[in-house]
DNA sequence: CATGAATGAGGTTTCATTCAT
DNA sequence: AATGAATGAAACCTCATTCAT
C-alpha cells in the first residue's frame, strides 16, 4: 500500500525539522562556519545527500532557520496585539522576552553569534528590517502615550538595552539576575506610574 | 653592511601594524572566517608568506588583534583610576565608552561580530575573564558606596546594558541617538542625586 | 534506490587498495617526502580530496601502508609456527624471506628507505616493537636449543646480518647472489650439524 | 689592520665546518626533508642568507656533508692500504669499522636515513660508485688469496653483512654487542686458519 | 526518498631561496 | 661577511556540493 501524500508530507516534515533542529544545535554551539554539512548529517543520522534534499546550500539551511526563529519569536508576540501596549502588556512584554530566551537558547546562542556577521547578516536583513520597525512603532507609541519626551529615540534605547541583556543572559543564563533585571528594566524603562499602596 | 637590529625592529613594527590594521579591517568587515589570508595579503601589499613572519596563524592574528584592542582600551580607562569612581566619573565614563567605540568603530565591530562565536571567542576567553571582572568590581564598589540596594546585580545589569548600547551604536552610529543615549544612561544608572537649581 | 551496504564497501575497499597501492610504488620510487598528496591522486586518476575520505593525512597513509606490510610479513611467518624452530625451518626461513622480499620490492625499498628516517619511524615504532621481539625470542630459543653459547648476542647478530643482506638485495635484486647468500647464511647462522654423506 | 689572507680564510672555513656539523646533527636526529635551513642557521647561530654564502642549496649541503664524511671514511681505511689485506689486518678493519661508527654516530645515522632515499641518494650515486668497488675489490683479493671459492660473491655478502651490523649498532649502540659480534665476523667471515695453542 | 563516493576550488601553511641594506 | 625581511611556488588539507546508483 502506497503511502498517502498527506504521511510523505508528514515524513518530509519530520525530517526538515529534525536537520533543522540538529543543525541550530551545532552552529550555536561550535559556530556557523565551523559546521560542516557533513558535522550535521551525522549528528542527524542521515546522509549528505539527503540534507541537500531539503535545503539548497549551507546558507539557505542556516537562512531558514533563523527565519523561522523570527517567525516564531514574532507569533508570540503578537498574539492579540494590536500594536497598543499597555503598562502591564510591557512588563509581560519584558517578562516573555526571558521566557522565550530561556525556552530557546540554542537558537539565540545562534542568533547573538551571528547577527553581526556580515556575511551571515546579509541573509536575514530583509527579514530584520521588516521587523525591527514593527517593534519599534508599537513601543514609540506606548512611550508617546506615555507622554516621554523624545519616543522614538526612548524606543530605540530601550531596544538596544533588551539587546544587551539578552546576550548577557544567553552567554551565561545561570548567574544572571533574572528577577532583579525584569524589575530594573520596568523601573526604568516602563514609564509606568508607581502603585503608591 | 648589515641593517641594524634597529633598522629591523622599526620595519618588523610598520609591517606588523600594517598587516594587523588590514586584517582588522577586512575581518570587520566580511566576517573572520570568509577574510582568508590571501585577502589580507593582496590587501596589505605583501606575500601570503611574509605574513606567516609575522602571526603563527589565521588564529594567532586575531588573537593579537582582539587583545592589542582590549590592552588599549584598558589603558584608557585605566589611567588615574583606583578603582573608586566618583559621579562625575561614571558620566565620563559614559561618554569616554562612546568616544573610544566611535574612534574604533572597525575593531568593534569585529568585537562583537566574534565575541559570541564559540570558536574565536575560545581564543580570547582568558584575556576576558581577566579583564571583566575588574570593571564589574569598580561598579560594584561604586554602587555600593551611593547606597544601591544590591549592587553586583546593578553592576551586571548596567554592564549588560552598556553592551547592547554599544552594539546597536556600532551597527548604525549615524543614527544612533548618542546625546540622549548618555543622558538616559546616566539618570538610569548612575544613581546620583541630581542638583536641584 | 541507494546502493547497498556491500557495495560501498567494495568501492571503498577497491578504492583504498588502489590508493595504497599507487602510493606505496610513488613513496618506494621517489621517497616519502618528495612524493606529494597531488603525485598520488594523479597516479591514482582520483582527486586530492577523495584521497583524504580514505586517509586522515599523509601520515595516516604511509602508516598503514607500512603497517600493512608489516602484518602481512607476519602472517606469512607465523604460520604453523608455534615459537620453535627446526634446523629444516631455519634454512625455510631463510628461503623465504628472500621471497618475500622478491615479491614485495617496493615494499622493502620504502620499508628500508623509511626505518632510520626520525619522523616517520615515528609512526610504526609501536608496531615494530611488539614485533621484532618475537622473531628476536623464536631465535633465542633456537640457539639455545642447539647449545649455541650466547644465543641471545647470536640471534641479534643474525637479524643484523639478515636487515644488511635484505637492504643490499633490494637495491639491486639481479645482481645479488642469493643462492650462495644463502647458503651461506644457513652454513654460518644455522648451527645445525651437516650431514656427512 | 685588515686581516690577511689566510686569517680570511680561516674565519671562512671555521664558519663552514660549524655549519655542516650543525646540519648533521639535525639532518641526523630529524631527518633531512623535516630540517628546515631556517632550523639550522638559527641552531648555528647565523642568519639564513650566510648559510647561503656557503652553500648554493639545501642539497649542496648535504652533499658535502655525506661526501666529506665519505672521504674521511676512506682516508682512515687507505691509509697504508695497497689493497692487499692480511689476517690480522681483516681483525683491524672490522675492529676500526666499529671504532669509526662510533665516534660519528650522527653521520652514521644521516647516512642510513638517508642512503636509501631515492631523491637524496641521488647526490651521491656517483660518489659510492667510487667508493663500493674499491673496497670490494680489496675483499675480493682478499678472499682469493686464501682460497675462498667464489671470493666476489663472499665480498659481496659481507659487505652486505656488514652495512646490517653498522646499522644495527647505530640504531642502538649501548645495547649492541659489539665485542661478540667482532668474533662472530672474523670467524665467519674472515676466513683464517685459527691458531691451534 | 536515500546513500556516500567523488569532485574541485580554495583554504591555511611551509620553506628554499633571494636581496636590499 | 652578514642580516633577516620578503617572495612565491607548492605543500597539505577542507568542505560545500554533485551524482550515479
Amino acid at each position: 500500500m502506497p503511502r498517502t501524500e498527506e504521511q510523505f508530507e508528514k515524513i518530509r516534515d519530520k525530517k526538515k525539522t529534525l536537520i533543522m533542529e540538529t543543525a541550530l544545535e551545532l552552529f550555536a554551539n561550535h559556530g556557523y562556519y565551523p559546521t560542516s554539512i557533513s558535522m550535521i548529517a551525522k549528528e542527524a543520522g542521515i546522509s549528505k545527500g539527503l540534507l541537500y534534499n531539503y535545503f539548497d546550500s549551507k546558507e539557505a539551511l542556516i537562512q531558514e532557520i533563523i527565519e523561522t526563529g523570527i517567525e516564531k519569536f514574532t507569533e508570540l508576540f503578537d498574539t492579540n496585539r494590536d500594536g497598543i501596549l499597555s503598562c502591564e502588556e510591557f512588563e509581560h512584554f519584558v517578562r516573555e522576552t526571558f521566557r522565550v530566551l530561556n525556552d530557546n537558547i540554542s537558537y539565540y546562542k545562534l542568533y547573538f553569534s551571528t547577527i553581526m556577521q556580515p556575511r551571515v547578516f546579509d541573509l536575514i536583513r530583509e527579514k530584520m528590517h521588516e521587523i525591527i520597525p514593527r517593534y519599534l512603532k508599537m513601543l514609540v507609541v506606548y512611550y508617546d502615550k506615555l507622554g516621554v519626551e523624545h519616543p522614538a529615540q526612548e524606543a530605540l534605547i530601550f531596544g538596544a538595552v533588551m539587546d544587551g541583556i539578552s546576550m548577557n543572559y544567553i552567554m551565561d543564563p545561570e548567574n544572571f539576575p533574572v528577577e532583579k533585571t525584569i524589575q530594573s528594566i520596568i523601573d526604568k524603562f516602563g514609564h509606568c506610574k508607581k502603585d503608591i499602596s
